[in-house]
DNA sequence: GTGTTTTACTAACAATTGTTAGTTTGTATC
DNA sequence: GATACAAACTAACAATTGTTAGTAAAACAC
């Protein structure tokens, strides 16, 4: 019964230190206290993963994965208006997130602890996936669907912001679904706050 | 000439841990990389500063201090709308982090490794400030001029997220004046992105 | 039952960490 | 010239860091 119902016990290591990565930073998270909370000694966790650095690899590019995964799905689909475009992104984004919010926050706040050449690809990725956004808000300002007074670089980077920090206020066990909470996201950064003339 | 026209070595050995930190975090950031930047021995620094916290410390309450400042004096004036308010709120904001984005993206991404009882009050600092911010909004809604279909919590944070990471891709050197940054950035958070119906 | 793999252990390593003690040098003040 | 202070130094400390080598025990496959 190795790995076929039961997570391995490599995925038990990384899990756990993607909590502790989260709480205290890669930085400052020792591999003594990611033994301890596993009840082994360090020198153990050894067996199952080459390096600290490892870990933090495996968490990163596997939430790079599937940030790029959902964005294709979206892309792929025709006949939609730039609003329910980035709409689709947006939940997309936020279902992703939502999916492992611990291994989310840690890919935010800890991915420039990746050594070279490892997070020159990481950032490239990121570019990558910034600039799809920024390509259907463009979209959106060509047809004539969002304003044109609006910097682009601003309203991409605004979006960003806003999706990146979920993870710190976002409450797993809260009723709102993920796809819900992307909703509200996007119309709120679409519509925005004001009431509309009706 | 003491510390009259000349900023004193305590406030450039803060200054250069503030880029240091800001560039590899606080934990990463070891006393003797700074004492290297500054030209110096790593004891040399304890002539000026208590410990390595203090710098963290210093930056974090400095910073902490003018965002407060800003919002007592949005508060203090009358006669204004929501949005008006809001705006006023997020300009002072921008420009308090543009007077230092090196400190300000310190006391973003930094403060956690506060140890107690400063990093509880610095947090409790900080559920004010938002919490002022949320009262700007909630008066919106019950004035009739934000929808009140949206989620105050998710208003709020999503406004406090794109505040926050500005550090990371503003650029000091644009034309853009901070005050100019803050109208777009309110207005794109107050009216949307979308094209108003003409 | 034998062989293989997984999982853990003890012991130790070289390097780096923040910090202290005690001292020296330069500079301004009287 | 004596005094005081700021700013730097050398030397060293105890603790903690990620990691390796070598080994032992358990769980599995056949």
């Amino acid at each position: 019964m190795t790995e076929v119902n039961s997570i391995s016990r490599k995925e038990q290591v990384i899990r756990v230190a993607a909590a502790l990565f989260r709480e205290k930073g890669y930085v400052a998270a020792s591999m003594r206290d990611l033994a301890q909370k596993l009840g082994i000694e360090a020198a153990s966790l050894y067996s199952h993963i080459k390096s600290k650095e490892e870990i933090l690899h495996v968490l990163c590019f596997d939430m790079a994965k599937d940030f790029m995964a959902s964005l294709d799905k979206v892309e792929a689909q025709v006949n939609l208006t730039a609003s329910e475009r980035l709409q689709q992104g947006i939940i997309g984004h936020v279902e992703v997130m939502a999916k492992d919010l611990t291994a989310s926050a840690v890919f935010m706040n800890e991915h420039r602890h990746l050594s070279q050449p490892y997070l020159r690809d990481f950032l490239l990725l990121r570019i990558n996936y910034i600039n799809r956004f920024k390509l259907m808000i463009e979209a959106g300002m060509e047809s004539g669907e969002f304003k044109k007074s609006i910097d682009k670089k601003l309203a991409v980077m605004t979006l960003f912001s806003s999706l990146n920090w979920m993870p710190l206020w976002y409450d797993p066990n809260s009723a709102i679904e993920p796809a819900t909470l992307g909703k509200q996201l996007s119309d709120m950064l679409v519509n925005g706050l004001k009431q509309n003339p009706s």
